[in-house]
DNA sequence: AATATATTTGCAACAATGATGCATAAATTT
DNA sequence: AAATTTATGCATCATTGTTGCAAATATATT
């Protein structure tokens, strides 16, 4: 995986730091959504709180992580696993949120349904989030 | 007006105050989205920040008003339309943000759509946002 | 209509989150 | 290996949201 993580970067002509590289082992090892805080607060990296938001904004620009939208105040990151570029993101994928376990998780394979407007409005992108409980929790 | 105003908040056994009686004017004036900020600056209403706070916290309970999820960290809120009881909201509509005029659109005649989830999910709660451009800003 | 009770408000203080400038440190290029 | 570019960490500040408590206001009671 050292290899991998080492690859993301240099194809996304980013230097190979060991913040980018550990925060990006991490998202790489927990394949749901993760919270500022919860990088943060991993024990593995314990950067300063300014550089854990700068890694993380370069990501979203980069195209390697895309955030998730909530209706709480807090921004929850994932990895992109379509084929997002910088500045363009394709991820067009469902979000859960279990109630019980409060974990947001990718549902790659689950596409966001197409809609109709109503005159005039022109989509250019679409976020669906759906709350309930996860196959874990039931 | 001032009526409806009045009996929203009794139906709900509120007590009738001014900071409650303003931001919910305000609410039924705008019928967008509305951020904290946006009430908060509002000529009519100068309150405490504080009290605003709790105020949206108990119209949002009562099932007055209903949030809005974003990728930013900004919490949005706009009135409910449907028959959203205390605790228990109905709200099924399509939001649609726009990247011209930043606005918030509560889509009240667009459906969120049914969509399949993996064994084991139990959905309980959809929300959908599209951005893209609205019918002013085409 | 006046008082008692319950609720809400505003203030103070605090916690958490996010942003910026700049010197130091580290990575990449030559 | 040195020069250059880039990233990091620190200090500082702004914004956003929360809590406890006394004063103020609204509702209920007589």
């Amino acid at each position: 995986m050292a290899n991998e993580v080492n690859d993301i970067l240099k194809q996304n002509r980013l230097s190979v730091t060991d913040s980018r590289t550990k925060i990006l082992s991490f998202f790489l090892q927990h394949s749901g959504a993760l919270s500022h805080a919860d990088i943060e607060k991993n024990a593995q990296a314990s950067f300063d709180r300014v550089t854990v938001y700068r890694t993380l904004q370069t990501f979203v620009e980069k195209g390697i992580i895309h955030l998730i939208p909530t209706t709480d105040n807090s921004i929850k990151y994932a990895l992109c696993k379509n084929d997002c570029a910088p500045g363009h993101h394709h991820d067009n994928h469902v979000h859960f949120i279990c109630d019980d376990c409060c974990k947001t998780i990718c549902l790659d394979e689950v596409d966001i349904p197409e809609i109709k407007l109503p005159k005039g409005f022109k989509p250019q992108h679409s976020e669906m989030v759906v709350t309930g409980t996860c196959g874990q929790c039931k």
